[in-house]
DNA sequence: CGTCGAAGTCAACAGATGTTGGCCAACGAT
DNA sequence: ATCGTTGGCCAACATCTGTTGACTTCGACG
């Protein structure tokens, strides 16, 4: 007994994640991930059961918004794009998610509940709109994973090349519009 | 001989492009596509080579801005919109990119292809500033490609529910503002 | 020391995948 | 009618996939 069970999970837990994030779920094979985490296969399905399970443990995520709390509301543009460049570069659970949520159905499915269960709820307790705030929180979302999506995975040289003060300085007003404009 | 070749051959690649829009690179097998076109396996590799080579024929796209000729430039963001929206229901070409685009790097380098190659050259026609044309062409880039895959991947449903007008409405200024605006 | 349970390894399985080569069957020209 | 060309199909291949079960090692506790 070389290392206690909890380790090991968690060792496998953190080899997935760089393994779904760079090849998305269905070349993410057990054998690569296993192989990456210098451990059998074979200990991957006992602890997780199954890719599909260990694939969700994976993906398990929080954007945190709280951390957007007493901003001013003139400077929320500013500050969403800024969290969620951070959240982008913080781990590779945003980008586990896009890669895989394009193929894998119940990934696509966890996207939906956490930008429209997450974003939602925090953008109405910041504007005060409730009604308008599903429809807002989509436009935010669908910008932000466009420019994640381009300075990510596609690697378009311009976005990759930009600092993030600049992405903040083309991006800011956009989200400022979709959080606190009239309704169109 | 029931066919001629050039028939079935356009046969395959039509049913290459719905599942490679559906399911992606990977588990779009070229078993799938075979029964979809109601066909032997083994003909798809007579006329395209190989899974790669039948990709790179059902890939092929063309944005075609050219229609975008003589529009007034304060109407600039709202007919960039329409026209990208058009694109996204007029084949599954753009749903073959992005789906394949995120998993399959050949798929990543045709997009930056597409997207520099035939959008920013467009820009700097259009605004005649061909220095920020790249940048601007990305940023355009990052939101279509942001709504379309909320809209037509991962089906956010406020995304989905919208009209087009309402999606104009939306994303025609923030457009404009990335084609137009000063460099900030 | 001996035993028991948990951590780790090995080999194999059944199924699917891309790809190949050989064999039919139908058509047009002779 | 015959023959060659060409579209179509079948069976098989080597490989890779997720997954399983039996076997081995090793530390803790009696």
């Amino acid at each position: 007994m070389r290392r206690t069970s909890a380790e090991t999970k968690s060792i496998i837990l953190a080899a997935a994640r760089e393994r779904f994030a760079a090849d998305g779920y269905e070349r993410a094979t057990i054998r690569s991930i296993a192989a990456d985490a210098k451990i059998d296969p074979a200990m991957v399905m006992r602890y997780y059961g199954s890719k599909e399970k260990l694939f969700a443990a994976a993906a398990e995520f929080d954007l945190r918004f709280d951390a957007l709390a007493g901003v001013a509301p003139e400077q929320l543009g500013a500050a969403f794009v800024r969290h969620f460049l951070r959240q982008w570069e913080a781990g590779e659970s945003l980008q586990v998610l896009l890669r895989t949520g394009i193929t894998n159905d119940g990934a696509a499915e966890r996207m939906r509940e956490i930008f429209a269960g997450q974003l939602a709820p925090r953008i109405a307790a910041l504007t005060g709109d409730p009604a308008s705030a599903p429809v807002r929180a989509a436009m935010v979302s669908a910008q932000m994973l466009g420019i994640g999506l381009a300075r990510y995975i596609l690697l378009f040289p311009p976005v990759v090349a930009m600092s993030e003060d600049d992405l903040v300085s083309w991006l800011g007003p956009t989200i400022q519009r979709y959080l606190t404009a009239d309704r169109p």
